[in-house]
DNA sequence: ATTGCCTATGCAACTCGTTGCATAGCAGGA
DNA sequence: TCCTGCTATGCAACGAGTTGCATAGGCAAT
């Protein structure tokens, strides 16, 4: 229900067609909201039907046509309400988090290449949010509103992955120990525990 | 497709029923892994047809006779399956976020109470997460692998809870300063500006 | 006595999100 | 020349997740 408030909020913040709305959503807007570009193009549809963003038919050349958008009044109206309306705590899917917990039932050595890649992973997107900062906010003296909240939005991001890393580091420490010193003491690894727990 | 997963986990580090998930979910494992009562039945039917746990009916007097699920060894097979699997990058919703970058096109202080909130929410689940780590792990010497492998989970949960707390207090200092100083500057507030756009 | 809450499980309907596929013109490289 | 890839939009089917409701007994408080 609230993708059409972060397309609002794109389209605020830069006019656009729904095929560039779908890669704003593969970068700065998908840090924080994912979307196909299945789902862009259902919800504008409707919004447009609701009246809340305008479209225009742009003709190009060497390139099919395209429908820019762009938030109308009521458009506006409809995100000032749901601002007033209290956020809902997020659903969280952390996946890593419940394979680590599901290595005590197998063999942690199997997860380490993983975390490894997470943890590269996290490391690359770190570096590429303090490039994206140094690039698009080069004087933090004078920042209208919207690019203030735009940078507190993005330095939540950069001490996200800064965190992220740290605790990665942590869990290959860990993981590390556990393969060195304990070869399979309490319930660990294998077909053996898998067969042992198969009474 | 994951869900099943992390039931496997929790009926491995303790069997349980339908229930007894549900509320767990609503606890430690809901930190990583949200589901529904819904939900969890409807897949612990599919994984009991499929042969991954087994059942057991449980009579109980005062209350309803519960039906006991326990891990069973295709289950087992599974669960080491999955951990060999790539991990695909989580998908992100993050509606604060893009209610604070919203605010630049309307009012900013409208969002303070709200964040304040959530900060609060924060410190309370940043305090439970301490206790509960002084209850359950008061020896951090002598851990099983289990045990080793839930706590560096719980430090990546209270990890996560001090920098959002940090964070949010960041936000809510950039609210203030762009409420105080900056009273409808460029794009900002209230039907003024929401007339503006309706070009 | 009735109201409301807790345990325990489940059905039905719906919405949201994902996946696979389709079209269609143009650009660039093997 | 053919193949791949990009822009740009869309349909259809499916699967996952949510919401509302139902049952049913026991407990505790008003």
């Amino acid at each position: 229900m609230a993708l059409e408030h972060a397309i609002l909020v794109s389209l605020l913040e830069q006019p656009g067609s729904g095929y560039e709305l779908a890669r704003r959503f593969d970068r700065s807007i998908g840090r924080f909201w994912t979307a196909t570009h299945q789902q862009i193009y259902r919800v504008l549809r409707r919004m447009e039907a609701d009246g809340w963003i305008a479209a225009e038919e742009v003709a190009q050349d060497g390139r099919p046509d395209k429908k820019v958008y762009s938030a109308a009044g009521p458009g506006r109206a409809a995100l000032a309400d749901w601002l007033r309306e209290p956020v809902e705590p997020e659903t969280v899917r952390h996946e890593l988090a419940v394979k680590i917990r599901a290595a005590a039932f197998d063999d942690p050595a199997a997860l380490i290449s993983e975390v490894e890649r997470h943890r590269d992973g996290h490391a690359a997107l770190l570096a590429r949010y303090l490039h994206g900062e140094q690039r698009d906010f080069p004087d933090l003296t004078s920042l209208d509103t919207a690019q203030e909240l735009q940078h507190v939005v993005l330095r939540g991001g950069i001490e996200y992955e800064r965190m992220t890393l740290a605790w990665l580091d942590d869990v290959l420490t860990t993981l590390h120990r556990l393969v060195a010193d304990g070869t399979s003491p309490d319930d660990a690894p294998g077909d053996a525990g898998r067969a042992a727990a198969n009474r």
